[in-house]
DNA sequence: GTCTATATGACGATAGAC
DNA sequence: GTCTATCGTCATATAGAC
């Protein structure tokens, strides 16, 4: 407790570092080897110490999962609130918007494979993330979630349309999306991915069935100029 | 070569039933401790053998890992072309179609969680299927592409519509909702898992986009009925 | 407080006796 | 075909140097 109370101590800050490499050094172990390919020597061996000096900052390898787990959220938190920020905040109708934040989250997620694997996965036997580490998380589905309703408010999703069920069927296309291109063609890159590229295809789609249109006759125009989306 | 051309010799019969024991096993083991948790000392253990026995029958855990990955797949294939014998051949409009097909392959795969985490991720380091461990996934990738093709000729698939697009983007559609179940939620059953659920509902979405209706006031009909749908 | 040295038991894998 | 013995590596734990 009273070590908590000095934050910017000399010794606090220079453990923090160390975390820090640690955790550096394990995802880039990660992207090599794989999720379960982890190993603490390897992290020890490459910062230049020996693997039990590691348990001076992570009590067990499980910890060290846990606080990856974390700061992946976290980074893909950062990555979408600073999308969400540059993004003009109505602009386009509901298959552009869905597109952008889609591809943004994919993008992320196809960029960093060993954070998506970790993250969207369970490829780790005994391991469950703590409820620290899963808060980033569920701050971020609540900020989908307030974008949705924000969307449903301008006019964009149907007033009829249950919001949970549309952020939990665009999750489980994305979360497709991701899983496939990272299965099956992981050196893909984003821009040229085989199951990326679908995803302004599965926007309309989504869109098509979510989009308040109460004009017959513009649905039947939208509908033919699907027909060239679908080409592409 | 002389070996092989004697195929029902006893001591090949004892082997192949050795092996499929050991599958057996593994498949076990995995389903408890998750893919990567499988160790061939378990395995020894619960066979009562020692460790380096199991070399007899796999050169190696790859090997072990490659027989599963084939084992899998032809389980999934066989329980789709079970199915597909099942089935008549032209019952329902391609929501229904979609729905059930897409239904089945969900089913299998979260009720094989370890079958599914090997053949859909990647959750083993330096494992890579063989091509004789994949064909049987490229035979289910063609039955499907055939069933599609057999939809379209049927007119329930719009004439213009790209089948390669359809089937990819159907196939990203429950991977993600394998994905998504598995990963978060893998302890509840199939028919009330919170992801398995919207198979139906994404269904309805992908018929709306894909399927062939000539008349607007059909299309306007089957709109109205979505909305009930996407509240369940 | 931080790290090293050392030890334990599990793992995948190999060699060779029977 | 199965065994014992063994190797190198792994995560993990503890004792103690500085």
């Amino acid at each position: 407790m009273a070590s908590e109370a000095v934050p910017l101590d000399r010794r606090h800050r220079r453990r923090l570092q160390t975390i820090q490499e640690v955790l550096d050094h394990a995802i880039e172990i990660m992207a090599d080897e794989g999720v379960a390919g982890l190993s603490l020597g390897e992290i020890a061996r490459r910062m230049g110490i020996r693997p039990p000096s590691l348990y001076v900052y992570f009590p067990s390898k499980h910890a060290l999962y846990d606080a990856l787990f974390q700061r992946g959220w976290v980074l893909l938190l950062e990555d979408m609130r600073r999308y969400g920020r540059e993004q003009p905040p109505d602009d386009g109708d509901l298959a552009a918007v869905l597109t952008r934040f889609g591809q943004r989250f994919a993008r992320w997620s196809v960029e960093h494979p060993a954070y998506a694997q970790l993250l969207f996965w369970r490829p780790v036997p005994g391991f469950q993330p703590s409820d620290e580490a899963y808060q980033p998380a569920v701050r971020l589905y609540d900020d989908t979630f307030a974008q949705f309703r924000t969307l449903q408010e301008r006019g964009l999703i149907r007033p009829d349309a249950d919001l949970t069920l549309v952020q939990q069927q665009w999750t489980i296309v994305i979360a497709g999306v991701v899983s496939q291109q990272l299965a099956n063609a992981p050196e893909e890159p984003f821009d040229r991915g085989r199951f990326t590229t679908q995803i302004p295809a599965l926007a309309l789609m989504f869109a098509d069935h979510y989009a308040d249109r109460r004009d017959t006759r513009a649905t039947t125009f939208t509908r033919g100029r699907r027909r060239n989306a679908s080409k592409g």
